[in-house]
DNA sequence: GGAACTAGCTCTACGATGTAGAACTGTCAA
DNA sequence: TTGACAGTTCTACATCGTAGAGCTAGTTCC
């Protein structure tokens, strides 16, 4: 009978791993070292042997996260690798609802980021772009895709909740002509088509800028 | 001589711009509801008659920084409206770079930010699209507002430090090519800039779907 | 007048957190 | 056998959010 379960030894990437389970089904709010260290099955402070401190922990977790983002065949057309990549970017929040706000708020690159962003300048550096308009438009995808992600998955989450329909729907007309006449627009509820609306103009606008 | 300094009453509007000042001078890691009963002249607990707890702290924070986000002239032709109101949505990170990362990592909306979202909407009717389309253009251009601003704040900042230019430049030249090749190119030091191209391809991209 | 009530604030206290520092344990080199 | 040292645990502390009881003025009713 084993009762040495955890025979396993502690090691930086054990952790990262079990952090990045650990935030994932509690959320930044429940994620604690203790609670890691008890999933670990392990005192709090052998985890400082291995990492300095909780934001390490955090770091290395983000780092595990994004090292899974699979990217695409390199034979396959730029927009699409383009696409790809943004897709693969904003499925991390899906896969990592609870670690995805830390990874977009987080204060540097992590190793893995180079990854992302290596594929992403190959791919524009076939649009025809100068060389400081394909930064600029990479730039620009990672922008759009982080951003859209985060506030799909924290912000008003698309498709409008009841609540909020409600209180759009309580705003005054006069002040609101807009949002009241779009109300029933905003109840679409295929968030990846919306996604990919905003990478199509984009991918458009960079042909267009690439012709010129 | 004036030894009763805080005389004005507590309110949840006062509590609320303290927040703001403190989250931005400090962080959030070091905003806490002890330093901010301090910052107040009070004890701790008084802010709870106010306000029911540290996460209606923040969000009336945010609420107060959202509705100081200035908008545009609605007399102003359409695109330019666009890019004034990311323009300020943007602007927001830069005027509370404490607050900024938890503004995008918020739960919900608040309600300024059906003001900002009426503008972008009105903006975007101008523009022929479909009702549909004018709902997903205006996602996409917030989006991209935020998640640029975002990495901009916390992720690597624009221009790339020193130590992020030399980690690229350290990389295996094989296995990235295109960032060994556009390294220069993302020393790019103006920031302005570069959120203005990727506006302008989406407003490109807009024009371009408008016109089918 | 006084009694009762209440809004706003303070005091005290509790459990949880991150982590410093000392102490233990097992393994391996000399 | 001794020493060193990596890995782990134990103990302790300052700080956190906030529950709950108590204080203090002011207001309202008799």
């Amino acid at each position: 009978m084993e009762t040495e379960r955890s025979r396993e030894p502690l090691s930086r990437d054990r952790i990262a791993r079990a952090a990045v389970a650990l935030i994932d089904a509690v959320g930044e709010g429940g994620f604690s070292m203790r609670r890691l260290a008890q999933t670990l099955g392990v005192d709090p402070m052998a985890i400082y042997h291995h990492l300095p401190n909780k934001a390490a922990v955090v770091h290395a977790a983000i780092e595990v996260a994004v090292a899974n983002c699979p990217l695409p065949d390199p034979a396959d057309p730029w927009p699409e690798r383009v696409r790809s990549i943004c897709r693969s970017y904003r499925g991390l929040a899906r896969a990592h609802p609870g670690l995805y706000p830390l990874l977009c708020v987080h204060q540097t690159f992590v190793p893995s980021d180079y990854r992302v962003m290596e594929a992403l300048l190959a791919a524009l550096s076939e649009a025809g772009l100068t060389d400081q308009d394909t930064v600029r438009a990479a730039w620009a995808f990672l922008g759009y895709a982080a951003g859209f992600a985060l506030d799909e998955l924290t912000g008003t989450q698309r498709p409008l909740t009841e609540a909020e329909r409600a209180t759009m729907r309580a705003l005054p007309v006069g002040d609101y002509p807009a949002t009241a006449r779009l109300i029933d627009a905003m109840g679409e509820t295929d968030p990846d088509a919306e996604f990919a609306f905003g990478l199509d103009i984009m991918l458009a606008g960079v042909r267009g800028r690439a012709a010129r």
